[in-house]
DNA sequence: CTCTAATTGTTTACAGTGTTTACATTTTAT
DNA sequence: ATAAAATGTAAACACTGTAAACAATTAGAG
C-alpha cells in the first residue's frame, strides 16, 4: 500500500525527470543545471539533493529512462510486423532507430554522444543499454534459427580470435551464435554511424534533404548482405 | 618579417592551445576550463580574452587543430602505401582512423562527439573537416578511375533521389561520381559507428580485448564488398 | 630620445553552476 | 501528544565564463 507522501515522493521524482528532460530538449544534454530545474518547479536547488545524491544520480535516472523509451520505440516497430517476416522486421527496427534518434535528437546524443562534463557511467544503465540491443540481435538470431540469414555469415568466416571471444560470450549467458552476435555489433555500427553523423550534421552538406532515402538505401543494401531479402522489396 | 611581439602572441597563442589538449586529455572535452588554463599557465583568466573572443573561439581553434592533425594521420598513412595499391590504402587509412580515435579518445569525441556545452559549430571548420573525408573519397574516387571499383557499386544502383542529389554536388564542385561520394559516405558511416561505439565503451562488454580483429574484419569485408580485394590479402 | 598609441595583463565584479551545512517546517507513526 | 522522520529553505563555498576599468609594458613616429 501507498502512503499519500510516497506518491508525492514519486511524482516529484517524475517531474524532475521531466523538467529535466524538457531542459534538455531545449538546450541540449551538456547544459542540464539543477538550479534552473528547481528554478522551473519552483524550489531551490538544495532541495533536489532529497530526491538524488548527487547530479550524477540524475544523470543516471534520465539514462535508464531514454534507454527503456529507446527500447520500447524499437521493440513496438518490430512488434508491427509479423514475426516470421525477419526482412520487415529488420527494416522496421533499422529506421525505428533512426527516426528515433531524429525525432529526439538531445535524447540521442544524451545516450550516444558525449554525456555530462564529468559524469562518469554507472553500471546501472548496464541492462537498460543491452536491452536495445537485444532488439536487434534477437531479430536477427530468429532469421538465423529460420534459416533465414544466408547471406555474409558463409561468404567470410570470423577469425579465430573473434569466434572464440563470442563462444566465450555464450557461456556467460550470450543467448545467440557467434555469428548472430557478430552481425548485430556491426549492424548496430553502421546505423548507429549514420545516425550519428547525421545528429551532428555532418551528411546534410551532402544529402541535402534526402536523408530518409540514404537510409533507406543503406538498410537495404545490409539486408541484402544479410541474406534476408532476396528479391526487390 | 615577424617583430618580437607577433613572435610572442603566437607563443602565447600556441601555450594557450597545447594547455587546453592537455586538460581536455585529462580531464575530457567537456570540462574544458578558461580558468584552470589561464592558471596552469600561471595568468589570470581574463587575459585569455586578449587572444580569443570567447571560449567558442577557442573551441573553434582547437577544432580547426584536430581536424588537421586527423586529415595528416589519414594522409600520412595512405601515403605509405603504393598509389596504386588502392585496397591497401583503403585498409591503411581505415586502420588509421579507428587508431587515432583509439590513441586520442578526447580529441576524437571533441570532433565527432557532443562538444562543449552551448558550442554553436563555426562555419570555419568546415574546410578542415572535409579535407578528412576527401581523404577518403580520394582512395575511393581514384580505385574507381582506375576500374578497380568493381563490386558493391553496379550490383544494386542508387534511387534516383540519391542519384540526382550527388549529381548536384558535382555541379558545385564535388570532383568525384555519385557512386563515390556515396561509397564514401557509407563506409565513413561504418569506421565511424565502430570508432564512436568503441569509445563509449559499448563494445568492450562484446569484443574484450579483441578490438583490434574486429576492424580488421570488418575493413576486409568492406574491402570485398567494394570489390576491391578479390583475393585473401 | 621622447612622446603617443597600441598591446598585454591584472583587479574587481557579476551572474551562473554543483554542493554542503545548519536550520525550520511539515508529515507520519508510536 | 510526543518523538521521529521526511522535506524544504537560507546561507555559504568553490567553481565557471565574461565584462569593465585600470596599470604596465612595448612599438613606432617625430
Amino acid at each position: 500500500m501507498t502512503t499519500r507522501r510516497e506518491r508525492n515522493r514519486l511524482s516529484t521524482i517524475e517531474e524532475i525527470k521531466s523538467t529535466a528532460w524538457k531542459q534538455i530538449g531545449e538546450l541540449g544534454a551538456a547544459s542540464l543545471s539543477l538550479r534552473a530545474i528547481a528554478r522551473e518547479m519552483g524550489m531551490t536547488a538544495p532541495g533536489l539533493y532529497r530526491y538524488y545524491a548527487d547530479r550524477d544520480a540524475l544523470v543516471t535516472a534520465l539514462l535508464i529512462d531514454a534507454f527503456d523509451s529507446f527500447s520500447a520505440a524499437l521493440e513496438s516497430a518490430r512488434d508491427a510486423c509479423p514475426a516470421d517476416d525477419h526482412a520487415g522486421r529488420f527494416f522496421a527496427i533499422g529506421r525505428a532507430y533512426f527516426q528515433w534518434g531524429a525525432a529526439n535528437p538531445q535524447k540521442y546524443l544524451f545516450l550516444f554522444g558525449t554525456p555530462i562534463s564529468g559524469y562518469q557511467f554507472s553500471g546501472e544503465v548496464g541492462p537498460s543499454a543491452q536491452r536495445s540491443f537485444l532488439v536487434l540481435q534477437g531479430v536477427l538470431g530468429e532469421a538465423a534459427a529460420a534459416g533465414k540469414l544466408s547471406g555474409a555469415v558463409s561468404t567470410l568466416g570470423l577469425p579465430t580470435s573473434l569466434q572464440s571471444q563470442y563462444e566465450m560470450l555464450g557461456q556467460y549467458g550470450m543467448p545467440y551464435t557467434p555469428e548472430v552476435t557478430h552481425l548485430a555489433l556491426t549492424v548496430w555500427a553502421v546505423i548507429h554511424g549514420i545516425t550519428s553523423l547525421h545528429l551532428y550534421n555532418y551528411l546534410a552538406g551532402f544529402l541535402g534533404g534526402q536523408m530518409g532515402a540514404f537510409i533507406d538505401h543503406e538498410l537495404e543494401k545490409l539486408s541484402r548482405q544479410l541474406g534476408l531479402s532476396q528479391e526487390n522489396p
